[in-house]
DNA sequence: TAGCTACGTGGCATATT
DNA sequence: ATATGCCACGTAG
């Protein structure tokens, strides 16, 4: 969806594909710009609006109750001189800042898909061009279409001497697998290999292939910030129109203020970064290159490795590859943009952003925005009950802060058969229990009521009303898709719903939300609060230990037989769990009249359990957010898992993950002092035979621009310095002449180092929990013998 | 065209012995 | 030399 601007006023613009298959676009030229102000204000505003805009009466309110009216204008340019000069006389606006766009889609409760219809003519470029049509909300599927592309240049991209082009989603597009390159055409070249005797008719013709294949979507690696920008600029230069779209009109930048705000608007598509759209759904990995990532999910990596020289040289060699080599060169940049494709695929992430965009009515590219999809679907809720929201950051005072989630004293040790509980979406489920919502919230404290009307009142003093809320509805209709989802074995489904209600906390507690407020966050981490500590106390008043809990979970230690099968263990655990859910739901309705949206899961058992001491010398203080487990799964078998210690941080090298691995291994299958010492000294022998060397890389990123650290000078600093152009995630090993970056090495590994600092602690950590003797491994001799020297 | 807080660790910079 | 505070990072939830 997009607007024009025209003398008479403004048209709304959507440019989609029909279940036929075939394009369409509408226009609509009934809408007008607008936004509102209270009535009261009306007096005193007859100065800022001037004749810019025209105040109209209408029947909505605002959130306090207050009368509005809507002020209207055919020009966004005097809607926003009227609305500045409102701000400058601090006069409240509502929604001066909800797009048109937004508003039209609102009004009519869609949220994605929709059904048009109404009087059509051909397009130019487009099957069906639709004028003021009537559209309605719809839960068709669409099936869309995918282009993702690579391009090779020069080194400096100054120049582009290839264009990959793959498809994926409908079947026409599906099938498309092609090259087009800068050079003379020869025997043995493939079928997708595309000659063009210069850049200017590669150009055209790559122009000429989006429309002709016309993708809903298009994608890449990096392709807004990259690829797209350096088309666009090759375009501009060669005197080229570039427009990729399925409009008359250009295609253009838009730079984003932080790096990876930015987008390529190409009118009538959607332009999605795929690394943009793993980096906020997939997860983390050690780096984002497509190297890194393909090889995580797919198994495969790029066809050209960079070599020893590091990633700074691969430019020079996809040139010479271009030179010397035009099968291999073609071969690899479409292998590029295959990778993309599977990537996509492989993760479901179309198919995902599809599903998150139609639940919170935002456009695919920006489906992953946590903020405007609140916005959306409450100001959407807000207009059913006749309210408007107000203007963003407009009279409001800083947000300040909230407390997060609890975290309980982890008790260091090394355990048995211990028992995890955690509450399924305890942030959701505890707005929609107390009816925790921006609408509900009661600002001023008149608990003076009859006792059934009394506000439910939080651990934090905020108080709610009873008359269900917007938030706790919403939440409501997404646990019930969600379960309906889940019957039905949607996957994808059911987790884009989860990741949508487990957003909605987080926006509470953000400056850039018109309705966050810190009582409100607060309420809800308080009230998360007071449970977790309920149920340990619950636990601990039944014979449990509690060793450790953060936020939503609890771990304990049941007191069963330390020889206790683990079915047996399970069995025990879920009766506990299902005891407490009862007193739980008992103990709500009585302290808060209310219906408990709470569950606890039994959610993991671990047959040995790990909590690390902290390194502060105090054995007995475990650490916050670090353990590790042998898991048992429901098949019976036993896996280790370990969160949050050294083993997968990235910042500690693989050498140090390794070694933490092997030694809870051994720990949680009863090794002996003996072999445990023997596997230390077998890892310092390795490590100083160079054996390991591959394994000594440390990853560090660069959270910003190099020239501003400047009070400290921390290792990765000092390597990244070294490189031509350092940024991301610095590579860099520790050296007899210090920090060095990979692929700028030039001395030789300082393997004391790595024994200091890698592998002392790891051992040191691990002697704390068990009988061995650390010195003896890590020096081959005993304590005593040492100190007797 | 901005989800959050809590926490541990390492290492530098600087003040204090 | 040693203690201490602060910065920087990556992580859990």
């Amino acid at each position: 969806m997009f607007h024009r601007t025209q003398q008479s006023g403004i048209i709304v613009c959507g440019i989609g594909r029909l279940e036929s298959g075939k394009t369409f676009a509408f226009a609509d030229n009934r809408e007008k710009p607008s936004f509102y102000i209270r009535e009261s204000d009306v007096d005193a505003a007859q100065k800022a609006v001037r004749n810019d805009g025209e105040v109209m009466q209408c029947r909505y309110t605002t959130m306090d109750e207050e009368k509005v009216v809507k002020i209207c204008s055919p020009r966004f340019k005097n809607l926003r001189q009227i609305s500045e000069r409102l701000h400058q006389n601090h006069i409240r606006t509502y929604e001066v800042d909800v797009s048109v766009e937004k508003k039209f889609l609102m009004e009519r409760g869609i949220l994605g898909p929709m059904e048009i219809s109404g009087i059509w003519r051909p397009g130019n470029g487009i099957d069906r061009v639709y004028i003021d049509p009537k559209l309605q909300p719809s839960s068709w599927v669409p099936e869309l279409s995918v282009l993702t592309l690579d391009i090779e240049t020069l080194p400096d991209a100054s120049q582009i001497l290839a264009i990959s082009l793959v498809g994926s989603g409908t079947k026409n597009v599906a099938d498309i697998e092609e090259i087009h390159i800068v050079g003379n055409k020869s025997e043995n070249d493939p079928p997708e290999l595309h000659c063009h005797c210069d850049e200017f008719a590669m150009l055209l013709a790559f122009s000429e292939r989006i429309h002709r294949i016309d993708p809903d979507i298009i994608s890449g690696w990096n392709v807004v910030d990259f690829d797209l920008t350096v088309l666009q600029k090759r375009f501009r230069s060669l005197g080229l129109t570039f427009n990729l779209g399925r409009s008359n009109d250009s295609s253009w930048y838009q730079e984003g203020e932080t790096w990876g705000r930015s987008r390529m608007v190409i009118y009538g598509r959607q332009v999605i970064d795929t690394l943009h759209l793993i980096r906020s759904t997939v997860g983390r990995y050690d780096d984002y290159r497509l190297e890194t990532v393909s090889q995580k999910i797919l198994g495969r990596g790029k066809r050209l490795q960079a070599g020893t020289e590091g990633e700074d040289n691969m430019p020079e060699r996809i040139l010479k590859l271009f030179r010397n080599n035009r099968l291999e060169f073609c071969d690899y940049c479409l292998d590029d943009a295959r990778l993309v494709r599977d990537i996509l695929r492989k993760e479901g992430l179309i198919e995902l952003t599809l599903k998150r965009s139609c639940l919170t009515g935002l456009p695919l590219e920006r489906a992953w925005a946590s903020v405007a999809a609140f916005d959306f679907l409450y100001i959407s809720q807000l207009r059913e009950r006749n309210k408007v929201a107000p203007t963003t950051r407009v009279d409001r005072t800083g947000l300040g802060g909230a407390p997060g989630g609890l975290v309980m004293p982890a008790m260091a040790g090394l355990y048995r058969n211990v028992c995890v509980f955690d509450f399924n979406s305890l942030y959701p489920s505890i707005i929609r229990t107390f009816n925790i919502d921006p609408l509900a919230h009661v600002q001023a404290q008149t608990n003076d009521n009859t006792e059934a009307d009394k506000h439910i009142e939080a651990p934090n003093g905020a108080q709610f009303a009873r008359l269900p809320g917007i938030l706790p509805q919403l939440l409501e209709k997404f646990f019930v898709s969600r379960a309906k989802a889940k019957e039905q074995g949607d996957d994808l489904a059911s987790y884009a719903y989860k990741i949508v209600m487990n957003s909605f906390y987080g926006v509470l507690a953000t400056d850039s939300c018109r309705f966050a407020e810190a009582k409100l966050a607060g309420a809800i981490t308080e009230f998360g609060h007071y449970f977790l500590r309920w149920t340990r106390d619950l636990l601990e008043n039944n014979g449990c230990r509690v060793l450790y809990g953060d936020t939503d979970s609890v771990f304990v230690d049941a007191n069963l037989p330390s020889d206790i099968s683990p079915a047996d263990g399970i069995s025990r655990s879920n009766e506990l769990c299902k005891w407490i859910n009862h007193q739980l739901d008992e103990h709500i309705k009585t302290l808060y009249g209310v219906n408990s949206q709470l569950e606890l899961e039994f959610e993991k058992y671990y047959r040995r359990f790990l909590l690390p001491p902290t390194r502060d010398g105090n054995v007995e203080r475990g650490r916050a957010k670090g353990y590790a487990g042998l898991l048992v799964q429901p098949k019976g078998t036993e896996n280790i898992e370990i969160v949050g210690m050294e083993a997968i941080r990235r910042d500690w090298t693989d050498m140090a993950g390794n070694l933490q691995r092997a030694l809870i291994s051994l720990l949680f299958h009863d090794a002996s002092a003996e072999e445990i010492e023997s596997e230390v000294s077998e890892w310092l022998r390795g490590v100083r035979a160079g054996e390991r060397d591959e394994e000594l890389i440390y990853r560090k990123s660069l959270r910003k621009p190099i020239e501003n650290y400047t009070r400290t000078n921390p290792p990765h600093v000092t390597a990244a310095r070294m490189l031509p152009n350092p940024s991301g995630v610095i590579q860099y090993v520790i050296t007899r002449d210090g920090p060095q970056p990979v692929g700028f090495v030039k001395s030789p590994l300082d393997y004391e180092h790595y024994i200091e600092k890698q592998i002392k602690p790891i051992v040191r950590t691990i002697g704390q929990v068990s009988d061995f003797d650390v010195e003896t491994a890590i020096t081959g001799m005993p304590d005593l013998f040492k100190s007797a020297k």
